[in-house]
DNA sequence: ATTATATGTTAGCTTATGCTAACTTTTAAG
DNA sequence: CTTAAAAGTTAGCATAAGCTAACATATAAT
């Protein structure tokens, strides 16, 4: 499955579960969030229930699958790492949220665990 | 000038960078290099003449402008600086590689010159 | 010089992501 | 219940990046 690239899958994932936590999450929702058109999501939400990363009940609620929570907590982690390390790092909260989006979806397991043991030496100082 | 997004902009400009330091620059070194075919390259390459980034002589060499230079220097500067904290971190060679190329697109100057501190940090204890 | 190889280019297609305009279907008010 | 607002969907288009096949041109060998 997924023979083809979907470069904002991550983005949606991890969107749709921090959404979830607050209630039913819908189409026009997630359009505002991700500053896209309602089309557009729609036809996403397609491919990621083909994928089996979500799905759709009648009432077009959209719940993550057990496939597509674990990508969406996988990339969370990886944000959430990225953030606080750039805000140790003196990184102004904003820019780091900017960057955390952009790298998170880009780093190795490896460099993953590197800057996590980083963070956790850097805030040992506390 | 350039009101279209080049997300590839930067891969080439570097790798032109590189290369250049080695001799003439054809069209087909660069598709061996980034992996494409040599049509891709092409129709790139008339791009980046457009944007101002690279100059193209009689005999199809490319060279960077002064503008096309400044960005590639930045680009790899961006890179050096991933690669060698990675690094610095234990994350193996091949790996920081294939990370700093995918993040130094992404990183904002607060953010570079937080790791760049960082790694002078690191590296006093050398 | 003539052939052979390497390089560059064009045309036409594909996929991923996005848009607008128009339409349908819900949901909510009255 | 009937209408108005919100949400979802479809159709048709655009742009960025890539591909193959076919053709053109330049470089190198004989």
């Amino acid at each position: 499955m997924m023979k083809q690239k979907m470069t904002r899958r991550e983005d949606y994932l991890k969107l749709i579960h921090r959404l979830s936590a607050r209630g039913e999450v819908r189409g026009a929702d997630l359009a505002d969030a991700l500053a896209v058109k309602r089309p557009t999501v729609c036809i996403y939400l397609k491919r990621l229930v083909e994928n089996g990363d979500i799905a759709m009940d009648a009432h077009h609620c959209v719940s993550l699958t057990e496939q597509g929570r674990a990508v969406a907590e996988e990339t969370l982690s990886k944000h959430s790492l990225l953030m606080d390390l750039l805000m140790e790092l003196g990184v102004p909260r904003e820019t780091a949220a900017k960057d955390a989006c952009a790298i998170e979806h880009n780093i190795s397991p490896e460099t993953y665990s590197a800057l996590k043991q980083l963070l956790s030496a850097k805030q040992a100082y506390l």
